[in-house]
DNA sequence: CGATACCCTGCAACCGGTTGCATGTCAACA
DNA sequence: TGTTGACATGCAACCGGTTGCAGGGTATCG
């Protein structure tokens, strides 16, 4: 209802002022090629009538809109959030704006978002992107995209390598006397997971140790929860979680069918996100989700002619195991014999 | 380096298709008055080179940006992701981007970042804003806002009352007989703390307990921890925190303590954030975040008239104390008598 | 005192769409 | 067959900035 009052544009601003309306404009842009006295004398009637840059004009005439894209598969999954945070927090300071959106870990929404944003950005940061090779490289070709957690040859990216980590989880569960163990993984297509199962894959391997893999429905506590009948059934004595989510799911529903953790079970979680709240606190790995966002951002601004930094093509941030207390000896499955 | 390929105009489609660029226009935005043959053959030629509306040019013309702005205190408090991913996914329905921005705790950066937003945005969402009362209202008439927890005549806004069910938190401690607790206080600038702190107030006066306040420095894991010396040698037996992480925070302190929860000390959380996973359990107060994000985003889509949504000035959501397992019986303070 | 150069400012075109108005076409109707 | 009106399309102005170029003013120097 309430008609709000109307920004001035540059013309009102040079009428009152008495100059040109690229005076006006040099003034905030350019000031340099204005005389001081005019650049204040602009300054004082831009602020007495409230003047505001419009932003669509300025970007349009400049074709730079000062804004990037941040795009997510979820939220709401704690391992993000710190990521979005420090990552529009860098974008700031370079007195860029970013859009935030949610692709809901669907590879088709994340191209139908991108596709909206296209005339809306400058570039597109994309963190654990669904998206078939072949698509982003040519989407690349239309804007400039920086990845996390997805390696794709030739678009600028950074990863979280959780692999020595996992690994050394491994080991410690080996050590702890665990013959045969699971990895419930996370969503199949992501870079992320694979690298992951590898490792384990890998090291299990390595020490002769039997790994089952159990698909998971989605990276949170209702798909841990709904995978532990198939899990229990499988033989294993210990399990590692794509990530923290799962692993608690999975804690939550031993404890309901009366299974403590870890005297019944061991279990390993990853991404450090509520590992160290839960009951018992999870041992983990721990990543730098902060910094990475962070690169992604200067990344993308180095893209941009922003900042100079030598375009690093890749990334690799290291991580951290965090031994907690869901690791114990395996319960024995059959009472073979009565010794002891 | 490589040169990306320039998105086709307006004009190359007119030019290609052989009709004004008023046409091409119109196919796009009001297909109905053109002939369905004319709007094929424009949408094929627009396909085929690749054309994307320039959004910037659109903004200027038509003075929408289709962009709204969301503004958090701090991105990564696990309160606030289920409210911006509602928002988000609300607005997107509505062919709406979001700007995400982390005010961090500061009204005076709030401030700057609205400012910051000012053009490029249809609207703002405000979540628990520190902005002082007279900057809002005159914000609002410059730009249409909506405010979640924060309550402030004139200014639409969404309200999570808490107060019942912290009421009844206060009523489970003093049925196990705490007559001294304590209120770890939230950001003392923002409604949701002012408004907390009365519900707890009022109950502890009404049924005669002693409450002791005591101000944290921001609603963290790190600054329970830091107050538990001072809540500890007030003499209460029990605490509610302003929220999930500060009483996390004080749980974490007692048990490096060796003091148990509830044995030693009774304690109740806010928002139902994290308290699902702590150790134990948190009994705590959870509340519809989610609807919160959307309704706020479905208030501003009607100030802008995109919906038809009589514009409710006010809408109040309830919540619902969740009991788990961190309120017990007092510890005596003093073994006063032998018997037992 | 005249030539040269530099500094400051204005003019006008341009960015890529949108939209009110005018024009042209064609069918329906008298 | 002439009139009327509906429908389809084009023309041109406009949204609010930016920027290359030109010109006027003043200082510097010979």
């Amino acid at each position: 209802m309430s008609s709000k009052s109307r920004v001035p544009t540059i013309s009102e601003i040079a009428e009152r002022a008495g100059v040109a309306r690229s005076s006006v404009s040099r003034a905030f842009t350019r000031p340099e090629l204005l005389s001081a006295k005019t650049v204040l004398r602009i300054k004082r009637v831009a602020e007495e009538l409230g003047y505001v840059p419009n932003s669509s004009a300025r970007a349009l005439s400049t074709g730079k809109t000062g804004n990037i894209a941040f795009l997510v598969p979820d939220v709401a999954n704690p391992y993000f959030p710190p990521m979005i945070r420090s990552a529009q927090l860098a974008a700031e300071n370079l007195d860029y704006c970013v859009f935030l959106a949610d692709f809901e870990e669907s590879g088709l929404k994340e191209e139908k978002l991108i596709e909206r944003f296209a005339g809306k950005v400058e570039g597109v940061i994309l963190i654990s992107s669904r998206m078939p090779e072949d698509r982003l490289q040519g989407l690349v070709e239309k804007i400039p995209i920086v990845l996390v957690n997805r390696d794709v040859p030739g678009i600028p990216r950074v990863l979280i390598d959780a692999g020595s980590s996992l690994k050394q989880a491994v080991r410690l569960l080996a050590n702890q006397g665990h013959q045969e163990i699971a990895y419930l993984s996370g969503p199949s297509v992501t870079w992320t997971n694979k690298q992951r199962q590898a490792a384990i894959s890998e090291m299990t391997n390595e020490l002769g140790l039997q790994l089952v893999v159990i698909p998971t429905e989605k990276p949170s506590l209702e798909s841990g929860q709904a995978v532990v009948d198939q899990m229990m059934s499988s033989g294993v004595t210990g399990a590692i979680a794509f990530n923290d989510l799962i692993a608690h799911g999975i804690m939550t529903e031993l404890s309901s069918r009366a299974l403590g953790v870890p005297e019944s079970f061991s279990i390993v979680g990853c991404d450090n996100s509520i590992s160290p709240f839960t009951n018992p606190p999870l041992t983990s790995v721990s990543n730098e989700t902060t910094e990475a966002g962070k690169i992604a951002c200067e990344m993308i601004m180095g893209l941009l002619g922003e900042t100079d930094s030598k375009n690093d093509q890749i990334t690799v941030l290291k991580t951290l195991l965090i031994e907690r207390e869901t690791i114990g000896p395996p319960r024995k499955k059959i009472i073979s014999s009565p010794d002891l």
